[in-house]
DNA sequence: CTGGGGAGGGGGCCC
DNA sequence: GGGGCCCCCTCCCCA
């Protein structure tokens, strides 16, 4: 915005000396921006608060706030639709009404809107958030990730002695009271610890110049990617560089974590197949800009001062006491799966349940009849394939139901020759889970032939990241002879 | 419609 | 920090 002044001054010009008027001589263009929306916004707020000129009336949880329409136009995409539904109809007050955040949040919202000065404390970041992404409101989304950028700071800087010290070991001599900070700091002073329990809450206050941040939230302003968010070290980059927003009906938390249902609800597994299979950074960027954000961290300290380290899912209420253990909750959020089965294509959040699943689903591990239920030995069962899919049944059940149709394992040998091979690998480096012999439909393998999926840990090959997982394909040709033989 | 079992998924915690 | 185990819960399928 520019505005004509009088030179030397910042002064507007007086009524005499109006624009339109011709001054060639005594004019040239001079900004005030900040000055000029600074005075605006600031009588604005007094109108908001001497309830002048108010036209809109936003009813949260029963308590009443009143602002301007244009204001809240201009700062959130939420206002703009919902007013620009009503634009014609001026001469009433526009009404908005919300349960989704509580009268407080919207009292800081409502604040940042009216003065570019965002509160923001351990205790209210996540709501206001949420929030704002509700309001649409990008810009305020984007301090919130900064201030838990922030916080997230501390953490890197554990080992740091010139920092807090907020791991188990260390905190115990290195947290004191002469390390809090109070009153506001700015997003770039040195990051605050805050404690819920005993220790009040040191608040936040972002500052920030209104001009950029109420009427043009621009896309630059948010943060490009926020991967160091979550973790200072490239790992946790990568991981979410691997995002898959999967959503299936198993893949939401459903107990625990329903604001992060909103995260990614809207992506299809097909999407996920995809961008798990892809290494760009790029499309990790998109696919993480749909996110909310991503991570808190939060000293609990107990009533007797021993200190427990809490980090905080930013997507829900669960709080976690490693961050590796955040990690691996945030999943349930985000929808990675990084471990895939190839015997079936199932995704799996865990190596463990990609295991479990495999033992399960494709080796037949467990030996018990599928039919009965009864116990069954290496000599009284058979290991049938049905697809991919592999279970044992008692002799007595497969004589009965006609299984003998269907393909029998070879089992003993080929058990036998399973746990040979697993001895032999026990030591190697790939994480060898169990060789299948027999038919299978595996991966467009053969009919008669078995795919001999090998859970393998491979850096090379893996997607996502070091701990991926893949299934290989093993020739197990002799071992199938073998079984054939027999 | 209901109950049981299987499969999948998440949390806590130990190594 | 990662891997792994155990436990619990939820959902779905099936009788």
């Amino acid at each position: 915005m520019e505005m004509v002044c009088e030179i030397g001054t910042n002064r507007p010009l007086q009524p005499s000396c109006e624009p339109g008027r011709q001054h060639p001589q005594r004019w040239c263009r001079i900004d005030i921006t900040t000055s000029h929306q600074s005075c605006l916004l600031k009588q604005l707020d007094q109108q908001r608060r001497q309830e002048l000129f108010c036209d809109c009336n936003v009813l949260v949880e029963g308590h009443l706030f009143k602002a301007h329409r244009n204001v809240l136009f201009g700062s959130s995409g939420y206002f703009r639709m919902l007013l620009s539904q009503g634009a014609k109809d001026c001469a009433e007050p526009a009404n908005a009404s919300f349960d989704v955040f509580s009268p407080d949040t919207f009292t800081v919202i409502l604040d940042f809107v009216y003065s570019g000065h965002l509160e923001l404390s351990s205790s209210n970041v996540i709501e206001v958030m949420s929030a704002a992404s509700y309001l649409q409101m990008n810009d305020v989304i984007a301090y919130c990730k900064d201030f838990i950028k922030s916080s997230l700071e501390i953490s890197a800087k554990e080992d740091d002695d010139r920092y807090l010290c907020l791991s188990d070991n260390s905190m115990g001599h290195e947290r004191g009271g002469d390390v809090e900070q109070t009153g506001p700091c700015s997003l770039n002073a040195q990051p605050t610890i805050w404690a819920e329990d005993d220790v009040q809450s040191k608040e936040f206050q972002v500052e920030l110049s209104p001009e950029v941040t109420l009427l043009s939230p621009s896309p630059s302003q948010q943060p490009s990617m926020v991967e160091t968010e979550l973790e200072p070290d490239q790992d946790i980059q990568h991981q979410f560089t691997t995002i898959v927003p999967e959503r299936r009906r198993r893949a939401a938390p459903k107990r625990k974590a329903s604001a992060g249902r909103s995260a990614a609800a809207s992506d299809s597994s097909e999407l996920d197949l995809q961008v798990a299979a892809s290494h760009s950074a790029q499309k990790a960027d998109e696919l993480y800009a749909t996110l909310p954000t991503i991570v808190g961290v939060v000293g609990v300290f107990s009533k007797d001062s021993n200190p427990t380290m809490r980090f905080k899912c930013p997507f829900c209420t669960h709080t976690v006491k490693r961050k590796a253990d955040l990690k691996r909750h945030l999943r349930c959020h985000t929808g990675e799966r990084p471990y895939p089965c190839q015997a079936c294509s199932k995704r799996f959040t865990r190596l463990e349940h990609l295991r479990s699943h495999f033992e399960t689903i494709h080796q037949a591990r467990k030996l018990v009849c599928r039919k009965c239920k009864r116990h069954v030995t290496e000599l009284s069962g058979r290991v049938v394939c049905e697809g991919t899919r592999r279970y044992r049944l008692c002799s007595v059940c497969i004589q009965e139901t006609g299984y003998s149709s269907i393909t029998l394992e070879e089992d003993e040998m080929g058990q036998h020759q399973e746990e040979e091979q697993q001895r032999e690998h026990a030591e190697e480096p790939g994480l060898l889970l169990g060789v299948d012999e027999g038919e299978g439909e595996g991966e467009g393998e053969g009919e008669n032939q078995d795919p001999g999926w090998v859970i393998t840990d491979d850096d090379d090959l893996a997607e996502d990241s070091g701990a991926d997982l893949i299934i290989q394909e093993v020739d197990d040709s002799d071992e199938e002879l073998n079984g054939k033989q027999d």
